[in-house]
DNA sequence: ACACTGTTATGGCGTTGTTGTGCCTATCAT
DNA sequence: ATGATAGGCACAACAACGCCATAACAGTGT
């Protein structure tokens, strides 16, 4: 059985350093040279195993998002599926403040010549599934109204928004007013009352 | 009067220069060395002027947030006060996707080893004044209910999110569901209507 | 025992931000 | 007008970085 074969063991030990490094040192201080001393190893091992420096750090930004990914999957089943909805949000706003580095290494490009390439940002964008799924079956039991994709990136975009300006300092962190705001957007695309016409902005 | 001392000439130039390079090559392309070269003078004027090259990035940063300042500022009063609100967030997302790379620069990290100095977080918070007055107007009309400064972070949350995701491709560029999106925000803060007692999310 | 393949260690290359040194110019007191 | 002083700029050097060429190493099949 052994630990692994050399291969993946040195691969997940460098992985398992850069991540620590990242979130202990910031996204500055996370060089090769340091990542193989860290490892015990040298920076070839990096180039072998990732191809360089852009390459682990895409292997650091699909590993964050495949953590969220759990995160979401690990979110209950409500009976209503507003309540599930409202608790993705809170989900992705935990993770994102609870790993601020690895959230801005997913959403920002703090660290030079990476691009995330298509296949990470597919990946990425996937892993709102099940936000998409929750909205859909708000949309089926007639709790929410519209396209379902397109309301969940509505609520992406905006949770995005929230924890971003929140990790920058450029608003508050207060668990309260995010959890005030994810039920209006929640509310903002409740269908309308029987009787209520086009109240507003209808174009 | 005269063309401007020497120091503001050159001061100006670099500015000028690292501007249009990193609209034109990205930030892993802004180096000292090219800016200087591109300004016809040698790194050590960069450091006279600004310090260093956070200094330089700060004074971009800070730039960046003055020209959304004055954008925001241009928009023109309407005597619906939720026009001038719409009016300030499409204003707010064209100035962004006009100039993605100095978006980036003002709401990410893009660039190593700076860090927007307290100072310019303040400025770039205060940059939404705007928006809050439009908000607090809104209010008094009665077209808006909440308190006016927690309502205008709320729509820069969400505005800033959407146009993040979209200038990182995690979500289609659409002018149409940009305004819709905006719409939604609004309506999600219009008072409830008379004999509406709660409906949901009441805490 | 030998050759072959894939991984790691070593050393060096080019570039980066930064800093020290010296020059050059503008300003001011005499 | 002249000498002193201060400040900004050019040039060169330094440390750290990502990257790459080369050599040493381990494992496998013949």
């Amino acid at each position: 059985m052994s630990d692994a074969t050399p291969d993946e063991t040195m691969r997940a030990r460098v992985l398992r350093v850069a991540d620590s490094l990242l979130d202990e040192a910031g996204p500055d201080q996370l060089s090769l040279r340091k990542i193989a001393e860290l490892a015990d190893t040298s920076t070839q091992a990096v180039y072998t195993q990732f191809g360089g420096k852009p390459g682990l750090v895409d292997a650091m930004y699909r590993s964050g998002y495949q953590r969220l990914a759990d995160e979401l999957d690990g979110v209950p089943d409500f009976a209503d599926p507003i309540e599930r909805i409202r608790a993705l949000g809170l989900a992705y706003r935990r993770v994102a403040l609870a790993n601020p580095e690895h959230y801005k290494l997913m959403t920002g490009r703090p660290i030079a010549d990476f691009d995330a390439p298509r296949d990470s940002l597919r990946f990425a964008a996937s892993t709102m599934q099940p936000l998409v799924d929750a909205v859909r079956e708000a949309c089926d039991v007639g709790a929410l109204d519209g396209d379902p994709r397109t309301i969940a990136m509505r609520f992406w975009a905006a949770g995005h928004g929230r924890v971003s300006l929140e990790l920058q300092g450029l608003v508050e962190v207060d668990d309260d007013e995010a959890s005030e705001y994810i039920d209006r957007l929640i509310n903002a695309h409740r269908p309308r009352r029987t009787g209520d016409e086009h109240t507003a902005a209808d174009g």
